[in-house]
DNA sequence: AGCGTCAAGTTCCATTTGGAACTAATCGGG
DNA sequence: CCCGATTAGTTCCAAATGGAACTTGACGCT
């Protein structure tokens, strides 16, 4: 158990520099790590998420779970908060609680949905929308600099994979179970 | 700008069924979000976190910060907690707390650092040792699942691409700035 | 139609969180 | 070799969080 995951971490004097700005534990974690999915996912995901959560919370006072409600409607007009629960991961009270407060401050407006009358529709109100357009281009820039990093097709490489990943997601395991071993 | 990212999003009748099962949300912040990476990299990273962390809470009562620092030491006796905040992004108070939980019930032990005597050096004792080994492979377990409808090679050039994004991470802004239009 | 089960959203409240201020120790210059 | 600036870790406290119970509407079954 104590090795490294899939090795690509030959002696190379190009990484050798940018390896010394990370924290030892930091490398530890990426290449002595069995478990580098994790890691990695988390660690890249919260070099984008930080930044941006920080920037909208000081320009518009939304915190998270408010922004990704917000966000999750400029994308698609009309969604409930069930499908917001369901695409976010964040728990259902905490996102009513967002949505309440985005209806109050006015960036959302929202309608009972005639199909379903315990459920309502969301649609972003022009400030909404307004906050929406300001902040993407913004979140686009973040994610241009962290891909820079990577060639054209390599960029494509990575949508590509983890496309495939989220497609399969629904039939990854939602519980980790020790009977596995039973087998 | 509300245009798929980098289409591969050709109607491919393999994909319709799985398709199916995902919210209708979801698939818009997949092909029609110029944001494609974060909403990549939150999703994946959260269906691999919930039912870890999960798992851990009602197994070992603890929480995910806890776990965070125990699995930390885990894979590298000796650090500190300012190695454990700069490779987690964890809040340090909050990283404080959890470890102080952890030595309260006896899984970490600690030894002032000699080099420095602000800090303190981090060790597992056996039960947290045990923790650890008890956990490592549930939690491979479940990367293996996730990994599962990739091919090896594919496994491989993720793990090579995540990589090289996280070795470039010093260089990536660390702050949404306005100003980038200006240059 | 009438009833038990389930789903969408809300409310309650104990717990967790994290910014900011604090303590103690190190470092960097004159 | 002392002093201002910085860093490791802790404490304080207001605010966010999330599990559980609740309300209201939908759906299936007889």
């Amino acid at each position: 158990m104590r090795r490294a995951p899939m090795a690509l971490s030959r002696v190379d004097p190009e990484r050798e520099q940018a390896l010394r700005d990370l924290d030892p534990l930091t490398v530890t974690k990426l290449w002595d790590n069995p478990c580098w999915l994790s890691f990695r996912l988390n660690f890249i995901a919260f070099r984008f998420n930080d930044p941006v959560y920080r920037w909208i919370e000081t320009r518009y006072g939304l915190v998270r779970p408010e922004f990704v409600a917000l966000y999750a409607v400029g994308l698609r007009d009309g969604v409930a908060a069930k499908n917001i629960v369901a695409s976010s991961g964040l728990p259902k009270n905490t996102l009513s609680r967002s949505i309440q407060k985005l209806l109050h401050r006015r960036l959302l407006r929202r309608e009972t949905d005639h199909d379903d009358l315990r459920s309502f529709v969301l649609y972003l109100t022009a400030p909404g929308r307004a906050i929406f357009e300001e902040t993407m281009p913004l979140m686009i820039q973040q994610q241009t600099a962290m891909l820079s990093v990577l060639s054209e097709t390599e960029q494509r490489q990575l949508c590509e994979l983890m496309d495939k990943l989220v497609i399969a997601s629904p039939t990854w395991p939602t519980d980790l179970e020790k009977e596995g071993t039973a087998s």
